[in-house]
DNA sequence: GGCCAGGTTCTAC
DNA sequence: GTAGAACATGGC
């Protein structure tokens, strides 16, 4: 295990730990422990969040880097923000979400974990999510150990989704059906994940919509967290009741166009943070 | 014990 | 195309 220092600006572990886009990190003495795909590390910011430390096998070293977006453009995105968040003045709601948001992010996923994940998550609640996901991988993924002696779980492959018979006691209900049919889908290349990336937005979310148990919102989410589709505006029961109430005459869509999906996850966040 | 959860599907107008 | 019920399960 090696550790890479990173110098980073807007990057807040809690805030993207508390946004409802993964379910397997877990907080343990200050430290995250992630595990993602086949992968894990170890992950915290010092106390001034200007560094992230990633902990992991060096030949993870660009898995992480991927994963948490290091390259990506969120100073560019946050200057933005901050920009309309000033000229829109501190009383408006999105200016109130940016505030509190301060160092959101939206990670690159595995996109067949991201898939299996969220086709759980409908009509069901984070804590459960979680624990059904951590039995899957289980009772389903491999136990790797580390050099430091502990362990963790990979996410299954779809070789191990696609029998219904092994999707039982672990908590995923009717949603049974979704997963094995569309691990089966994989697995005899009806669908190929690695083209959603390029592919148009539009396009993407068609050929995932086809698929049984996915629907607009879970495909959206699919392509934001799982395809780099910053383009994707998840519309839960959260974000439902904040368009509702805070934007009955539309959101401005246009002037976030090019990263709504990062807008979406910081109202989701304020949106939660004001009900707790 | 009833309600709800990062929804989707199926059926009926 | 839209409203309403059904769907498994467990935490609260």
């Amino acid at each position: 295990m090696n550790m890479y220092t990173y110098k980073v600006k807007n990057f807040d572990l809690d805030k993207i730990y508390e946004s409802g886009q993964v379910f397997r990190w877990e907080l343990i003495g200050g430290n995250y422990f992630i595990s993602s795909g086949k992968n894990a590390c170890q992950v915290f910011t010092d106390k001034d969040k200007k560094y992230i430390n990633i902990i992991c096998e060096s030949q993870e070293k660009e898995f992480w880097e991927y994963y948490f977006g290091i390259n990506d453009n969120y100073n560019e995105y946050w200057r933005i923000l901050n920009l309309w968040a000033e000229r829109d003045g501190e009383d408006s709601y999105l200016s109130k979400a940016i505030k509190a948001g301060n160092g959101m992010g939206v990670l690159n996923q595995p996109v067949w974990e991201t898939a299996i994940s969220f086709i759980v998550s409908q009509n069901n609640n984070i804590p459960r999510i979680k624990n059904t996901i951590k039995k899957m991988c289980e009772k389903l993924g491999d136990c790797i150990e580390t050099d430091e002696g502990y362990f963790y779980y990979t996410f299954p492959e779809p070789q191990n989704l696609c029998n219904i018979e092994n999707l039982q006691g672990l908590g995923i209900g009717y949603r049974d059906k979704y997963i094995s049919d569309f691990a089966r889908r994989v697995l005899d290349n009806k669908i190929d994940l690695d083209v959603l990336r390029i592919m148009p937005f539009k396009e993407a979310k068609c050929i995932l919509k086809s698929c049984p148990g996915i629907g607009e919102k879970v495909a959206n989410c699919i392509l934001l967290y799982g395809c780099g589709h910053l383009e994707a505006f998840p519309v839960d029961t959260w974000i439902r009741r904040v368009l509702d109430r805070e934007f009955p005459n539309g959101f401005p869509y246009e002037r976030y166009s090019r990263f709504l999906g990062l807008v979406q996850q910081i109202i989701f966040y304020y949106e939660r943070m004001l009900n707790k």
